[in-house]
DNA sequence: TCAAAATACGAGTAATAGCTCATATTTAAC
DNA sequence: GTTAAATATGAGCTATTACTCGTATTTTGA
């Protein structure tokens, strides 16, 4: 009754094959969504997609919508720690340097597959209030927030307005040219790179 | 066969009854979407929302897809025509100024009604492709290239590339702004205007 | 006034797709 | 080897919902 988010996988796989019949659904999952869209993303599909019966499939998520979930999910997850070595791995760096590592990041994962980073862009919205995902996101934030705050700059709208600023600036930037099919990553990262230094008042070199 | 596009209406509205049908269709969806999202948001709901028979419905949209799109479409139609009248408005004034018109256009139109807006947002993603609703983006798209080509600034990534940023930076802060729910028109506006204006290469008052 | 066109009606159809459950097979524990 | 738990199966149930179609009503035009 009370619950509108999506409930706890109905089975937590203990064995190794389930933890295989797991991965396969949600590989299958993500190679649906990317080949055939909305349209062809149903529950059956998935399950004789990933080679598994479609009792196997309610096993392990107790409805569809968890299915994309957990797609989403580990996207946000694989991008996040993704952000997170970056940011470790230029400790120290002036922050120009840093925020290029992270760019590196956002448009290394928007550019691997972007048809499907569309899809799952897509999907995200409509899962926005779902806690897990938030948390994934308060982490991106928070660590965005962090650089903005160490970069020791005086930002143009307060901390919080202008991490959220430009959050909204890169996935805005990426979103559009996801949508428009760009292929040239150097180039949007220029694009992104000039957005947010002129944003924070830096002379874009 | 060959046509993925939404087909036209089935039956052109000649009386006046028809056309109050018709907008009253439109309206009941718009409700539905902005009310209960699209859990809600089936054609019997519509029909019955509209206090209208779902076979009249059927009478004037081939398929719920075509309601959508008629949607969608007329927003992007008043937002643009909203734009037009703020550059024909702001003519011969200063780049500066007519930016600021420009803008005011496109945050009424986000504040109006926030959570419509984000829903509709939703939906002219998965839209895209119909054609009326391209050529309504691309004459907004010109619009704004127009500005920026008579605004004599030399433009960070050429005059192409630039309007897409331009556009991409204003929706991304505008759609996130949706997304968290607020609600500061003024605030917004001050921030969009910074991260144009900066990408811009000037240097925001 | 009257026929024809336009519009409105809504019960019913059809097809899809999410999901269940009774049963079978495999693995683990001892 | 035996038992119990974990995992796998897929035919089929069920509910939803987009959509049709035969009929009734209203409007128009002459």
């Amino acid at each position: 009754m009370s619950s509108a988010e999506t409930p706890a996988p109905r089975k937590r796989p203990v064995q190794a094959r389930s933890a295989i019949t797991v991965d396969a659904i949600l590989t299958a999952a993500a190679h649906i969504l990317e080949g055939e869209g909305m349209e062809g993303y149903t529950t059956n599909a998935i399950a004789a997609r990933a080679g598994v019966s479609i009792g196997s499939l309610y096993q392990y998520f107790p409805n569809k919508e968890a299915i994309t979930a957990a797609l989403v999910l580990a996207d946000a997850e694989r991008l996040y720690e993704g952000l997170q070595a970056a940011s470790d791995g230029s400790a120290g760096a002036p922050f120009l340097a840093r925020l290029e590592a992270l760019l590196d990041v956002v448009i290394a994962h928007q550019m691997e597959r972007p048809v499907l980073a569309r899809m799952i862009d897509m999907e995200e919205r409509r899962l926005a209030h779902d806690p897990a995902l938030q948390a994934v996101h308060e982490a991106g934030f928070a660590l965005v927030r962090q650089e903005l705050q160490d970069s020791g700059l005086s930002l143009p709208f307060g901390l919080e307005a202008s991490t959220v600023d430009v959050f909204a600036i890169v996935l805005g930037i990426c979103d559009t040219a996801g949508e428009r099919g760009e292929t040239d990553g150097d180039g949007l990262k220029a694009r992104i790179r000039h957005a947010v230094l002129s944003y924070l008042g830096l002379r874009p070199s």
